[in-house]
DNA sequence: TTCGTCAAGAAGAAGA
DNA sequence: TCTTCTTCTTGACGAA
């Protein structure tokens, strides 16, 4: 549909505005910047865990003893490998309780995010190449950067749908507010047209006035039911004119 | 891979 | 000033 490309070109343009960090150009304007990276909580991602760090993952814990065993597995994995593991900057915090259950979500630095940002202009998908590549920069696992490329397209679609619905719903207003008008002036005629004298209602060309009597006449033979005779069309600037009609 | 969802964490607002 | 509540963003995961 070409009017979808237009809007489609023209989103993509409004979202090319934004494109320089979506996270914090969605926020409202009033509020402070949404991540606080020189937060002193903010867990550091340079921190290497090693997969210990989940303990025994107790009761209390909002996640699932199937997600913590995954993330503790893979964690296990990595460190076995040497690679950088910095999923949870202080996980394995004991809770009030005692039990060890403080899965931390990992906040991206802002240096991260940015590299992230980079790739996802480059390309929106990665091949598993390109995904060892990024972990290994980003010192990330493999992982993370996958999910964070799911959730980054999810969310740009998203966005885009925002966009395009609002566009839409412009487009309907719009034409709806010119049906409306259209009907209006369509109303506007008809009424004019019914108040017309009869004769307004016929062509001009059939129309022509007695110069002496001023009767209006009718030169069309079907008009048998108008009371008055036509003529042909008369000069209108020569009333004597050999085409003026007669009563 | 997408989609829907959960939940951590950050920040603002409101109230004591 | 501190606490609590609310809202928003975003990392993570399971199902399809």
């Amino acid at each position: 549909m070409g009017f979808h490309g237009f809007a489609k070109a023209e989103l993509v343009l409004e979202l090319g505005l934004n494109s320089s960090s979506m996270a914090e150009n969605t926020r409202k304007p009033t509020k402070k910047p949404y991540l606080s990276f020189d937060h002193p909580h903010e867990p550091s991602l340079s921190l290497a865990l090693s997969g210990d760090s989940y303990g025994g993952a107790g009761g209390g814990s909002s996640f699932s003893n199937a997600s913590v065993k995954r993330e503790r597995d893979v964690a296990s994995e990595e460190s076995e490998r040497g690679g950088a593991n910095n999923t949870c900057g202080e996980d394995g915090e004991e809770d009030e309780d005692g039990s060890v259950n403080g899965r931390k979500k990992l906040r991206l630095t802002k240096a991260q995010s940015g590299l992230l940002e980079e790739a996802f202009k480059l390309h929106t998908s990665l091949n598993p190449q390109q995904k060892q590549k990024l972990a290994r920069d980003l010192k990330l696992r493999p992982r993370q950067v996958e999910v964070w490329f799911q959730n980054r397209r999810a969310r740009t679609k998203l966005k885009q749908t925002e966009v395009d619905c609002e566009y839409l719903k412009k487009c309907c207003k719009r034409l709806t507010d010119e049906n409306q008008r259209l009907r209006q002036e369509v109303h506007e005629l008809k009424t004019q047209k019914a108040l017309q004298p009869i004769y307004m209602q016929m062509p001009a060309a059939t129309l022509t006035m007695c110069p002496s009597c001023e009767q209006i006449g009718d030169t069309n033979p079907a008009s048998k039911n108008i009371p008055f005779t036509m003529a042909p069309k008369r000069d209108f600037f020569n009333p004597y004119s050999s085409s003026s009609a007669a009563c």
